[in-house]
DNA sequence: CCTACCGATCGGTAGG
DNA sequence: CCTACCGATCGGTAGG
């Protein structure tokens, strides 16, 4: 609509947009290639020419996302805060991603499963390591006494799928605001880890 | 195998036991009726003397899991327990669906929106009407100074996804045993509501 | 419970 | 970016 196209890969970026709505609305195998094309407003046929699979699409969702969060974690494990502000930074982090990039972040955290080959065993390895860092954080908060005596992995499993509970937020009637939705999580997960509440 | 079935829902039964473990690992739609089939162990038109489509079986599983949990809430609703020990055996019943019910628990919570009218509306309701249930308990907690001021609807949804990442823990090679995860979650969440901590 | 089969729809390609 | 089309697979039925 825009006078100019800012960059050629534009329209690229239109069709995976729309197939992370769909992606999360329907899940990917029940969206059809026909479905997103009519969303875009072409033919089917015509996708091919900016995407080579619907599984590219699912990839390209998938690794943006990760790559998003990798970046973040590496940030935040150098940087020289103590541990329970650390934790505060990561959960906000993914409180907002989850508040502003919605339809993305829940596809990569939800739909990965059909990745295919060598994709699925990249992804699932990338989770792994990125959770085994967030363990680390909270096991050395653990150690240094700021943090009361839990199971790391159990703490992140809680952590990271309640944040994941966003998407209920979302599609909520009588939300709260965004900035009231996060301070409330940060309450309530933060003083569950503290020491002395 | 045995001699006798006890009674002549057995197959069916057998059915809908491999169809929500499929359904977990592929989901709903990536799951063929032929798959699931040679899974059984009969040919894909044989599927249909016990069941009569695909979404039924989903439908099935679905419904079980929420009577199970409308059932319990009930129960606990009308008990005359304090409110943190109403909310933490509220979470306990939670935490066990998922460890030893794991495969329809999961389905019901992920693949329900592949549910048809009218069965989709009428299980959608049903889960408002269950969070609504667990935050009038909350907030009953939060007037009687009980449960520190939160928004209810906040603090259930981070402990509903927080119990539904039990899958992760489920599929962990190295995974702490079933009453340590129970309690670290429990101590975790709680200790995250508390007053005075 | 099986063989044989239906119409519909799927992801994707040829060729322009 | 479209028309025309491919082979494969889908959920489900007929008939025994």
């Amino acid at each position: 609509m825009a006078k100019a196209q800012r960059r050629k890969a534009s329209k690229k970026d239109l069709i995976l947009q729309k197939a992370a709505a769909m992606f999360r609305e329907k899940g990917f195998a029940a969206t059809s290639m026909r479905d997103l094309a009519e969303t875009v407003g072409i033919e089917a046929a015509s996708l091919y020419n900016h995407i080579r699979s619907k599984n590219e699409i699912l990839e390209a969702i998938c690794f943006d996302v990760a790559n998003r969060f990798n970046t973040n974690i590496d940030i935040i494990e150098a940087s020289k805060q103590a541990v329970i502000p650390k934790v505060e930074t990561l959960l906000r982090f993914h409180i907002r991603q989850m508040v502003e990039n919605y339809e993305e972040v829940y596809v990569a955290d939800r739909e990965w499963k059909h990745l295919e080959e060598p994709y699925l065993s990249n992804f699932q390895n990338q989770r792994r390591a990125y959770r085994k860092k967030f363990a680390s954080i909270l096991e050395e908060g653990i150690q240094k006494n700021e943090i009361k005596k839990i199971d790391a992995p159990t703490a992140i499993l809680i952590m990271l799928h309640a944040v994941s509970g966003i998407e209920s937020w979302h599609r909520s009637k009588a939300r709260i605001n965004e900035r009231e939705l996060e301070d409330n999580m940060i309450m309530i997960m933060i003083d569950g880890l503290r020491k002395q509440g």
